[in-house]
DNA sequence: CTTGACCCTCACACGATGTGAGGGTGTTCT
DNA sequence: AGAACACCCTCACATCGTGTGAGGGTCAAG
């Protein structure tokens, strides 16, 4: 599959799977002879492990880091991802709930908006 | 207040405060004589509406245009901002989910986590 | 008057990402 | 066969949000 098709199903830039490729974090299994990337169904996977990863906070050294090394210290790590994700819906959670109110009490209430976010801050 | 305090009490940097402060987006109501940054109340106010708005996902130069602006085309920025936060959430919270699933079924599972997001990705 | 804790500006650096130039490859249509 | 078009490649510069540190003032307390 070439970087194009992988793009697209993965909605990652063409750039962005360059990156991971430079990076050693997700490469290619393949090239064509004409230098083309071609990726495996296990790169693809490979991928969608990145991206999970990644859609948790991670950042991509630490996500390299964690698929480098599975054994060691990952549970540790583990948790305060999940602790730190917790924490992060929560408040997100608040600031929407206040927002959809504000916007349901009436269109234009801009500033009551703010009122309200500034609440919460 | 200076620089320092509002730090603390907001948790941004210095760095950022200053960086707000030269893009426009909050600049301390004061400078002493001294030329530190004197920030008021007010000023307060809007770092917390600015970080709201933040930390819903808007850019900063989005913020600045909310803010620059608050009548025109804010309501349906909100409605599309609010769009965005309930898909992100939700996709969060199942990651979530799974991470804890999988954390909970015994520690040093980690190939198991990598194929439970695999398989949401 | 020195020390320590603040503050200032400036500038360079990094990670994640976009954009575009300059150039090959490969299929498809005439 | 040749032209057109849609891909692919590398390289390099750009943007945004941040951090870090150098070089230097300010000011209250010992």
């Amino acid at each position: 599959m070439l970087i194009g098709e992988v793009s697209a199903r993965t909605g990652l830039s063409r750039r962005m799977l360059r990156h991971y490729d430079e990076l050693g974090l997700v490469s290619p299994s393949a090239r064509s002879s004409s230098g083309y990337r071609e990726y495996s169904r296990e790169d693809l996977a490979r991928l969608l492990h990145v991206e999970s990863l990644r859609s948790l906070g991670m950042s991509l050294a630490e996500v390299s880091g964690a698929l480098a090394d599975p054994s060691r210290g990952v549970e540790t790590s583990l948790a305060e991802l999940a602790r730190q994700t917790r924490q992060r819906i929560e408040r997100e959670r608040e600031l929407l709930a206040h927002l959809e109110e504000v916007a349901a009490a009436g269109p234009g209430d801009w500033q009551g908006v703010l009122a309200v976010l500034g609440r919460l801050g």
